[in-house]
RNA sequence: GGCCUGUUGGUGAAGUGGUUAACACGUCGCCCUCUCAAGGCGAUAUACAUGGGUUCGAGCCCCAUACAGGCUACCA
């Protein structure tokens, strides 16, 4: 059998939405599950729309979420440049091969002619189409104005009867009419190719086998096999991908922040969590895992199951994920992720790493991402507490006074400042102050905290430090 | 407007003619705990868009309708 290959093929816009990383996971998984190949080819054919850096930033991304690219720009291969603005002379040679054999040709219409058609399909609200009006001139005509350097563009010839059908792996038998299938443009008059001609041209010089891409090129594929059919290539495999929605049901855009992947990576978010979750949408696995790691993904993934609607991306979920493989990290790793947070948001100039680690470590099962870190832990930066609420009408119980003093001696009392001693004073509170259960912890945990929750009693305290807690203590309510 | 596709609880989804329509997230409750989180257990949800067929029997097949999304560029 021969070996898949897939491209993931971006316009190089500098900017990724868990949409387009979700394709290229999809691409990486069918391709990978058969031991394929996955390769990069940046779509810049757009000069409008090029941003600086944007190669890099695409191979950052998909190398955080373990996405190595087999070929591509940067690290090359056999069948390069993996840059469309750099293959220019070979589209350009195939576009005029299609003309040779009488299935493109030059048209010469100017953007006046152009628009005025469009008006005229508009106010008789009628779709509007190409009319194929240069297709009709003849070789002299074409000869004269293409020595006369006329700016011209060339169309596809397209058949004007009859359907085209072609199989998709996710949505099945789709079927078109060849009536609504538009003379489309293969080469700009700048020379460049439109997206539509460079996408076949590049899929089989690069031996791509399965094309895996959004689905709003479903409707445009017949086009392109009648590339494939004229130029006598074989078809690849689609695979065409249900969208991503935003939670307002609309496509997933720059315009909605958190649903890029780089945002989600900077508020500590895992990329194999990301990785994970995004497999899920639209697409599930035979069995009821949900858990799975990149190689797993790899080895259980089958295209069939692909879902045919549209996936509405949820951010509750995605906690879900990732607070579940934070649990599982070790302090360095979890360090990572929510160091840069505190770091941000507190002075931590007189904290040592170790201090630091062991409030990531209390916090751990805490927080479903390494931002949340920071509105957890305020109370262990902030200068002064407020007792407000439910903790004050608790506080003004009776004993509670008795219980905050008996305390604070034991704190003064303690020389070697560890979460065992500490333990010990509230194990002599209890004796002396002859409360138990809520009322010997609460109240303490209320009178240094301020809040009626929170991790350990004990490892807060020894957190805290001594000074802090004793002056916490020493507050009149 | 035309064409393509989709529609199972708030969200992700299983399901391919016969099931009490799974499971997960969320929500709520209980247990655990000083408390919260985690974990365990349980509950919840007007879930098969609507209307017609076909069939002994339909979420699954067919046809309409509605709604949603996509395409209809010298964008990709």
């Amino acid at each position: 059998m021969e070996k898949p290959r897939t491209r993931f093929a971006p316009s190089p816009t500098g900017f990724m939405h868990i949409g387009n990383l979700r394709s290229a996971i999809f691409g990486y998984l069918l391709v990978k599950h058969d031991g394929g190949d996955f390769l990069l080819r940046i779509e810049d054919t757009d000069q409008t729309r090029k941003v600086e850096g944007a190669v890099e930033f695409i191979y950052n991304t998909c190398k955080l979420c373990g996405l190595e690219f087999d070929e591509g720009p940067l690290n090359g291969g056999p069948y390069g440049p993996y840059t469309q603005s750099e293959r220019l002379d070979i589209y350009k040679k195939y576009a005029h091969e299609l003309v040779e054999k009488g299935e493109a040709y030059y048209c010469f219409c100017t953007e006046e002619r152009l628009d005025k058609l469009r008006k005229l399909a508009e106010d008789n609200k009628m779709a509007f189409m190409y009319d194929g009006h240069c297709k009709r001139l003849s070789k002299e005509e074409v000869e004269a104005k293409l020595k006369a350097g006329v700016p011209y563009v060339i169309r596809q010839k397209m058949p004007k009867e009859g359907t085209s059908t072609y199989e998709d792996l996710v949505y099945g038998k789709i079927t078109v009419e060849n009536r609504i299938l538009e003379d489309q443009i293969l080469l700009k008059s700048d020379g460049y190719p439109t997206y539509n001609f460079a996408n076949v041209i590049d899929d089989h010089l690069m031996h791509i086998t399965h094309v895996a891409r959004g689905n709003e090129y479903v409707m445009s594929t017949p086009k392109y096999n009648l590339l494939y059919d004229a130029f006598g290539w074989e078809r690849p495999i689609y695979v065409h991908l249900p969208m991503v929605l935003g939670a307002d049901g609309q496509k997933l855009s720059k315009r909605n922040g958190d649903a890029s992947f780089m945002d989600l990576y900077h508020d500590g978010y895992l990329p194999e969590a990301i990785v994970n979750y995004l497999a899920l949408l639209g697409w599930s696995p035979e069995n009821n895992e949900e858990i799975f790691t990149l190689e797993e993904l790899v080895k259980v993934f089958d295209p069939k199951r692909i879902s045919k609607s549209p996936a509405t991306y949820d951010v509750k979920k995605l906690n879900w994920v990732n607070a579940h493989y934070m649990k599982k990290l070790d302090i360095d790793a979890l360090y990572k992720i929510t160091y840069p947070h505190l770091k941000e948001a507190y002075d931590l100039s007189n904290k040592s790493d170790e201090w630091i680690k062991e409030l990531i470590r209390i916090y751990q099962n805490h927080i479903s991402y390494g931002k949340e870190i920071v509105d957890v832990t305020d109370l262990f930066f902030k200068e002064h507490i407020e007792i407000t609420g439910e903790c004050k009408e608790f506080m003004e119980q009776e004993g509670v006074t008795n219980t905050i003093q008996v305390f604070e001696h034991e704190m003064e009392a303690i020389t070697d400042w560890t979460i065992e001693n500490i333990n010990q004073a509230i194990m002599n509170t209890k004796e002396k102050a002859n409360v138990k259960g809520k009322m010997l912890y609460m109240p303490i945990r209320i009178q240094i905290t301020g809040q009626m929750h929170g991790p350990e009693l004990p490892d807060t305290i020894h957190l805290l430090g001594k000074e802090t807690v004793l002056a916490r203590l020493q507050k009149k309510a």
